[in-house]
RNA sequence: GGGCGGUUAGCUCAGUUGGUCAGAGCACCUCGCUUACACCGAGGCUGUCGGGGGUUCGAGUCCCUCACCGCCCACCA
């Protein structure tokens, strides 16, 4: 800051509106967010910090759940930028290909237009100012949470940045062998006309309905059905009778073992099936026979294939029948199973129906309920991939935290699939493959294309591009190194790769997370991160998801605006665990304003607190040593406690437990005892000049640990604290880039001592209502204090007496006490005191009752405490320490039980 | 069908490697405008740490088992 020590006059009022709308400009001017900015004060030689953060789909309007990851990260960045690390924080969007058209649709059917009306050429310049508007939105709320991100390098994953390393990164895969296009079985949205991978599709339990059905066998001898030789099938989705090929039965069951190898009629279709025998079928369900429909269900087909059956597609895209469907082409899927059903029914070949229990997958987009069918798409071999990406994280290049979360990510990626990753949609990266009249594939990095076919080299006027676009997790699982320039080697990708943590939600774990390693592994050679973080979800007061459907959203803006940033991220962060789901509430959000009052109050009294002998622009300095008196010296150490105890836990990335530490210490010490066993000498002014000038010095000593303590949590109202105190001439300007508290000076033996008086205050103050003493009256008391506190009792018997309200005289040690009558007694470790209230029957009474009820809670310990130490085995087993610290106590309960019962006996 | 998480004061939750760990905030009760803060201060009340069993000198803290709630994964038509 230099001779620009002048500070800003806090207002006399908590407004975190007022505060929080200045400070992020002044951060943006001063150039701190990128990691060698012109404002930042890192070391460049220090190993960077990097935040892998999940960009939010720009699909509109940021939730808690956003809020809590920028908090959380937020305040790991600022933390390790204090630290004097480079940090990069690269913020960005993802163009969230399928859920961004499920919201533009739903915009332009209000408008009259739908996909189809618009044209894909028009569709795609809507969508890009859908999403120009939205972006100004999202990242304007970014900022008002108070995110340092690095905005210069903003990324959008539909920039070319990232469109390239979708080529270039699918030409390699490619390449290798591990991108196929092939005939597979997909899970089809009618609704969203695409494929979706297997984790978009939500089991979902629904009643359905199980039909049970009879198929004539065919009578070998005629060829022809037999009107009385029959198998009955169950099924739930009679539509698919349309494609069966076979019917399949236990081979152990004897039932059926003279019909394995007999041929039955499929109705509607007059197509002859086999009966074949198979282990999948399960002889205890319906009627132990089951139709096969290799085109439209998972096991089904997978018993196809092992059998060789014939795969019929009965479903065209907008799962009405296609013309295999015969005589039902063109219904949609359900009224053709109603009109079926009624056919079967007819013919005399529905035997029955009932309700049915079942699980069916529906749309995480959309809701509809997804049909399995046959379509030829590109694939990812997963194989490989997982294969490295379970090294990763057993060899520990990787760690997941919470570690539980371990065993989660060892089960998916041991029982993976391979990843479908063509959509029918418009918005995404268009698949790079070239395929030419005679069904050649190429496969291309080129932004124009192949220049020719590459197997028969066809020019390119003949090829034709496939229509789909990549799966947005495709691109998305690019993101630690495509923001970096890959595929060419830059500078940043040797600085900044691989990252240090990587923040998000567990529940994208599969979908982003180790899609991402994936591709690290792949084309970098190693894991993009050091650690993964994953938080846990932000629920609604009552434990429920929070979702548009049910209008129980918290908008963080709202929260904003009625707490401030600060509180809504303390409420985030405070109480939670990592991994673990929260509740969020307005109880919650208050706690945290509470808090930052708090603070700014008890800053702003500190500054008006300022003894006249300093000058208002002072610079900060250390008070000298000579002049701290015991409590000053208890409230350094104190200080320093915090210190400990947070950045621990910042190191750990605890925190919650940080938090914790400083809302502890900042208001139930450094407040609640500090502040007002400093206020004593503060306004003493028969005080030497020197001695209330290094308890002010102490004081804000304390102030300014704590606002670079609690900055990453709560960054704008420390910023702004951070403005109003006097500073060193080191420090800098803004408190963003100031350096974080170092390890200071603890003092056990003090805070051992000022804590025993401190116990005192609290015990005489629980004695005095227990008493029925007014609150407010002034009564004479003394304390007695052995020798080895005797002098510091003495010294802060002024505080002692303020926090007390009594005037106190303090014995000199070994002297006994002057016997009054009615006296109150107190003892708090190897202190007592006696209050003197005026003289009341009343109060004498109660005394003795008080004393009574202490002595039978201590001999009640004693009694414990003397049993543990008559046990053998816990004093021949139990460590040396814990054993000692049991005589110790018990020795200290034996004194003040003796001294309770000579008190009772006067 | 597997797996994971939760079950601690009326409510929301902390409790790292087993030994003052039975805690915090809110709520509640009683006082209180003492020169920061009523978004405050002082004091107080409430819990067989889900049930049962086990290991240990000693267990919310480790093991087994059961119950309920929630989540994830899974090819029962």
């Amino acid at each position: 800051m230099g001779d620009e020590t002048a500070t800003r006059e806090l207002p006399k009022a908590y407004a975190p509106a007022d505060v929080e709308s200045a400070i992020y400009d002044r951060w943006l001017a001063a150039d701190v967010f990128a990691p060698d900015g012109a404002g930042s004060r890192a070391d460049q030689s220090k190993k960077p910090f990097v935040i892998i953060q999940p960009p939010p789909n720009i699909t509109g309007a940021l939730h808690l759940g956003h809020a809590l990851t920028f908090a959380i990260e937020d305040a790991m960045i600022r933390h390790a930028r204090m630290q004097g690390r480079p940090t990069l924080w690269l913020p960005g969007l993802d163009h969230a290909s399928i859920a961004a058209q499920y919201v533009l649709d739903k915009i332009i059917a209000t408008e009259g237009e739908s996909r189809e009306s618009l044209g894909r050429e028009r569709y795609l310049e809507r969508m890009w100012r859908f999403i120009n508007e939205t972006r100004e939105v999202m990242l304007g709320q970014e900022r008002r949470l108070g995110a340092s991100a690095d905005w210069g390098r903003l990324r959008f994953t539909m920039d070319e940045g990232s469109a390239r390393a979708v080529r270039v990164s699918f030409k390699q895969l490619y390449d290798q062998g591990l991108a196929y296009r092939a005939e597979g079985l997909i899970n089809w949205c009618p609704g969203c006309r695409t494929s979706v991978s297997d984790l978009e599709v939500i089991p979902t339990p629904e009643t359905g309905t199980l039909w049970s059905i009879r198929y004539h066998l065919i009578d070998d001898a005629t060829g022809k059905p037999s009107p009385t030789e029959t198998i009955t099938v169950a099924t739930t989705r009679p539509e698919t009778i349309l494609g069966d090929t076979a019917v399949a039965v236990h081979p152990e069951d004897d039932r059926y073992r003279t019909l394995v190898g007999r041929r039955v009629r499929i109705p509607f279709v007059d197509r002859d099936v086999p009966i074949i025998a198979d282990d999948v079928v399960d002889r205890a369900f319906g009627t132990g026979a089951v139709k096969i429909t290799p085109a439209h269900d998972k096991d089904d087909h997978a018993t196809g294939q092992r059998h060789g059956l014939p795969m019929i597609s009965v479903l065209a895209d907008d799962a009405s029948i296609n013309e295999a469907g015969d005589g039902y082409t063109g219904l949609d899927r359900y009224e053709a199973r109603k009109r079926i059903v009624a056919d079967l029914d007819a013919r005399g070949d529905l035997v029955g129906s009932k309700p049915h229990e079942m699980v069916i997958g529906r749309c995480q987009r959309s809701n509809d309920v997804i049909e399995p069918r046959l379509k030829t798409q590109w694939f990812i071999r997963t194989d490989p991939l997982a294969a490295s990406a379970l090294r990763a994280t057993r060899d520990g290049e990787t760690r997941i935290m919470p570690a539980r979360f371990e065993k989660v990510w060892e089960n998916w990626l041991t029982n993976i699939h391979d990843w479908n990753v063509s959509r029918q949609l418009w918005w995404g990266h268009r698949i790079p493959a070239w395929y030419c009249p005679d069904g050649h594939v190429t496969v291309s990095a080129e932004i124009d294309g192949p220049a020719r076919c590459e197997t028969c080299g066809r020019a390119a006027a003949e090829l034709r591009q496939d229509p789909d676009v990549f799966d947005t997790w495709y691109s998305s699982g690019l993101w630690p190194f495509s923001t970096l320039g890959w595929p060419d080697r830059t500078e940043d990708l040797r600085r900044y790769y691989p990252g240090t943590v990587m923040e998000t939600g567990y529940d994208i774990i599969f979908f982003w997370v180790a899609r991402m390693m994936f591709t690290g592994l792949q084309f970098m050679d190693s894991a993009p991160f050091e650690t993964v973080y994953l938080h846990g979800m932000v629920k609604d007061p009552y434990g429920q998801k929070m979702s548009k459907s049910k209008g129980n959203i918290v908008d963080p803006l709202e929260a904003i605006d009625r707490a401030g940033a600060d509180a809504m991220r303390f409420a985030l962060l405070n109480g939670t665990s990592p991994g673990n789901d929260q509740k969020f509430s307005n109880e919650r959000l208050e706690d945290g304003r509470n808090f930052a009052n708090k603070l700014w109050n008890a800053t702003r009294f500190v500054l008006g607190a300022r003894p006249t002998s300093i000058a208002a622009d002072a610079a900060r300095r250390a008070p000298d040593e000579a002049d701290l008196g015991p409590a000053e010296r208890w409230i350094r150490s104190r200080v320093a406690a915090t210190v400990e105890v947070v950045d621990k836990a910042m190191g750990e990335y605890q925190l919650a437990e940080a938090t914790r530490a400083l809302y502890d210490g900042i208001w139930s010490e450094f407040c609640d005892w500090g502040v007002e066993l400093a206020k004593v000498r503060l306004a003493d002014a028969s005080l030497p000049d020197a001695t209330r000038q290094a308890t002010w010095w102490t004081l804000v000593e304390g102030i300014d640990t704590f606002v670079r303590l609690l900055h990453p949590v709560m960054p704008f109202i420390t910023e702004a604290l951070w403005a109003s105190l006097p500073h060193a001439t080191d420090d800098p300007e803004l408190l963003i880039v100031a350096s974080w508290p170092a390890g200071g000076r603890r003092d056990a033996a003090i805070e051992r001592d000022v804590d025993a008086v401190l116990e005192l205050v609290r015990r005489i103050r629980n004695a005095r209502t227990e008493a029925g003493i007014e609150t407010s009256a002034w009564i004479d008391a003394e304390v007695a204090a052995p020798s080895g506190l005797n002098a510091l009792v003495t010294e802060l018997r002024p505080q002692l007496e303020r926090l007390t309200r009594v005037k106190a005289t303090i014995l000199p040690p070994d002297v006994a006490r002057k016997d009054v009558p009615g006296a109150v007694s107190v003892i708090a470790g190897g202190l007592e005191a006696y209050l003197q209230p005026r003289q009341d029957p009343a109060v004498a009474a109660r005394e003795r009752e008080r004393l009574a009820r202490e002595l039978d809670v201590i001999e009640g310990r004693l009694a414990s405490a003397a049993g543990r130490l008559a046990d053998e085995a816990f004093t021949s087993k139990a460590p040396a320490h814990v054993v000692e610290g049991a005589r110790r106590s018990h020795a200290e309960l034996e004194a003040q039980a003796a001294s309770l019962r000579e008190k009772l006996a006067e």
